[in-house]
DNA sequence: GATGACTACATGTATGTACAAGTTTGATGA
DNA sequence: TCATCAAACTTGTACATACATGTAGTCATC
């Protein structure tokens, strides 16, 4: 009963939930259905049911415990791995449109911060991108993006006014399969001034990110600024659920 | 056979592994013992371990596939629901000396924004704090906290100096189960600069938190300003799992 | 009317089984 | 030697069952 391209069941229920909740069929303070009538809905047994459970709880989008009806949060913008890092996958899903001015792109040996911070030889060569980013024609951050030669030939080969890195990378069958953010904040250097046209030491959000392979090698090396009034994090927390989150004390002048 | 405080099986497995990579006795890279050498070491069945292969992987600690061996990703800080809400709780965990200075509490009726923040009518009473936390007798954050009036009263009766206001209200059976958090930066106004004795405008990490009970209702709103040398955030997302985490447009002065 | 025991019913945990779908390994054969 | 294929792993998905444990409602009793 195998059908070639059929969702897997708990992915199946996971989708019918999300999107009733966000299409606000289940509203902030609903109960959900019970495990048992979604059994018998999607004709299944527990185990996909509660699977997909476990995910929208880790999405935060709903809440449960023993003994208690499942009942939906309220309703938090949730975004997916690919939303996220990519600029302008995430414009596109906010109706906004994206656009970017290429500074420079340059190939030239790693220095040794940049280097420590790809874990690579000091010296060996490394792919740099320096570009401001527009929405709707607005100035809104200033991206520089480093990567070791191997990725970076691709971005080398790829005119970067014309879109995603992101997408052009996974188009050339890059494996990016995690990623971890640094999220402090910094104010604008003269760069970052001339290009988002606000003065020097304006405080921007200063998104630093890391991408690695699922082998855990580590394929970029980023430094987004954010005009704070233009875009913001945000992220929930659910107690008992891990955060996959941390607030780190910065010793010294890390990453 | 079920002794009363026992830890689920799941969770041993959970923490077994978990410290195991902590202290290095698991490296990243390393792959980790298969789910039947598992299963036997701790004389489970699948369930329980896979349970907690799926905390460990939403942790960002493993990544696993279909036919790959799980491997050990990158050491990643993580931390639980408590550690993170909790200057105190944090500061302990990270062996530093966490302290406050309360400039004042009061309890007053909530002008408009605030009562929009904390979701109730203008005019309600509303219970506020103003403090500044230090790490090690270093200034660190300022802290703005507002309460409704239901569970300000619990703060009212606490000396604000002593320690954890968090810590108190658990310990007064308030149910705090999510929180929401929103990230960006800010320039310190005349307040935060002259307790964090740094200029008016240096860029703070600002993060507004919004705390629920397990039904929803709003416990808490409040604004944290860190200096950003001396902390920041950070977190991991992982392809497939969804972030719980987004970055959003800010178009007004949400929140 | 308030209290408390009891009874459904909810979700959480655990076991066992089976198969699907990838990856790795090694034997086989040209 | 090298390519190919099959077997033996791996983790992912699904089903059936049982019991633990907490919640909420019912209903008799005080």
């Amino acid at each position: 009963m195998t059908q070639q391209h059929t969702r897997q069941q708990h992915d199946e229920i996971a989708h019918y939930l999300r999107t009733a909740i966000r299409e606000g069929y289940f509203q902030p303070g609903d109960e959900l259905p019970s495990e048992a009538e979604l059994t018998r809905k999607f004709t299944s047994s527990r185990g996909p049911v509660r699977q997909a459970m476990s995910t929208l709880r880790t999405e935060g989008l709903i809440s449960s415990g023993r003994g208690r009806r499942t009942v939906v949060l309220d309703n938090v913008p949730t975004q997916s791995f690919d939303d996220i890092i990519s600029f302008s996958q995430w414009c596109h899903n906010a109706d906004i449109v994206p656009g970017q001015r290429t500074q420079w792109v340059t190939r030239r040996p790693a220095e040794k911060s940049l280097a420590a911070s790809l874990r690579i030889p000091d010296g060996d060569p490394v792919v740099s991108v320096f570009r401001l980013r527009l929405m709707d024609d607005v100035p809104t951050m200033v991206e520089r993006l480093n990567y070791p030669l191997e990725v970076g030939r691709h971005v080398l080969a790829f005119d970067t006014d014309s879109g995603s890195i992101y997408q052009e990378l996974i188009d050339q069958g890059v494996d990016i399969s995690r990623t971890s953010r640094t999220i402090d904040a910094i104010g604008a250097n003269e760069d970052d001034a001339a290009l988002l046209e606000v003065p020097v030491g304006t405080p921007l959000l200063r998104v630093r990110r890391r991408a690695f392979t699922s082998a855990g090698e580590l394929i970029e090396s980023s430094d987004d600024r954010y005009l704070p009034w233009k875009a913001s994090f945000t992220m929930n927390s659910t107690r008992g659920n891990p955060s996959s989150m941390a607030l780190t004390s910065t010793h010294l002048g890390d990453i």
